[in-house]
DNA sequence: AAAGATTGAGTTGTCAATCTTA
DNA sequence: TAAGATTGACAACTCAATCTTT
């Protein structure tokens, strides 16, 4: 594994944190444009949909990467707001078992379907040498970050 | 410009989704580990170190990204650290100049010595092609974001 | 005791309004 | 008026301590 320039790290981080502030993704407490949601939220809604529902909320922080915690509170805001609903899980009544409702549904496929219509949009206006440059390199990025996430866990990198 | 196949942005969106959460991007991440600073007052030592002095608050904020009452914030804190000092500039008072003191600048050699930022392990982690890949088709995405984004405001895509 | 969820205190960001100097 | 910096109110994380159920 050869040593990057420095240059590369800088390039790509401004890249990144360019495109995340001009896709209006990442500002921490910002939320979905025209949504009544945050980002965390959003990508909470998602996970939840995909789910076939019955997630507890442990596992949504694992999904998430967030603190259980955060998760905690962010199921009582989104339950407060009427998009999901807690039931505990009758055969342990020590976790909930998190279920979108009608509304956080039709939200999250609202959300999906204006999000995927936006990439395509963007992918549609790159060239198809770039999509597949963007595709290798983005599949490269992940694996090394999981990697490396991975390797901090076992205190390789400690 | 030929259509993208439909699993070109389901692909880079499911990527760009799993890589936020990865990373760990939906955390305003914490501390540097071992040193006594955060990670943003780790690169507003460094943009100090390597700019020779004489940053205002405004420019290290754009440096960093950062909103530029947070850049105020992180230098008062970093101030009363006695990391850096902030003296007026005299020939326009309405802006500082922050400087690093004796204890800030030892702390950012010590720190770019064993420190190196995410994005440098990461793209450390990838061969040369696949960086120049990433750094390819992020610059693409980016082109298109923005130009979506700019044909938005003026009304076509509403 | 252990697992899952909650609460309390602290950190680091945002935005909007305000103060100060040019 | 405008530029640069600050302050106040708030959001969404973190970690550590605690409560509840097994």
């Amino acid at each position: 594994m050869p040593a990057a320039q420095p240059s590369d790290a800088q390039r790509v981080h401004e890249l990144m944190m360019d495109l995340v502030r001009s896709a209006g993704l990442l500002q921490p407490d910002n939320h979905v444009p025209g949504q009544p949601v945050s980002v965390s939220q959003a990508f909470a809604l998602h996970e939840l949909g995909m789910s076939g529902g019955g997630l507890s909320q442990g596992e949504l922080a694992e999904r998430l990467r967030l603190e259980k915690s955060s998760a905690s509170r962010m199921a009582a805001d989104l339950e407060r707001d009427g998009l999901l609903v807690r039931e505990r899980d009758p055969d342990n009544r020590r976790q909930y078992r998190l279920r979108l409702t009608e509304r956080g549904h039709a939200l999250h496929e609202r959300m999906a379907a204006s999000y995927h219509g936006h990439y395509e949009r963007w992918i549609d206006a790159m060239t198809p040498a770039e999509r597949a440059a963007l595709v290798r390199g983005l599949r490269a990025l992940l694996r090394a970050v999981r990697d490396w996430r991975d390797a901090s866990r076992s205190g390789v990198n400690d």
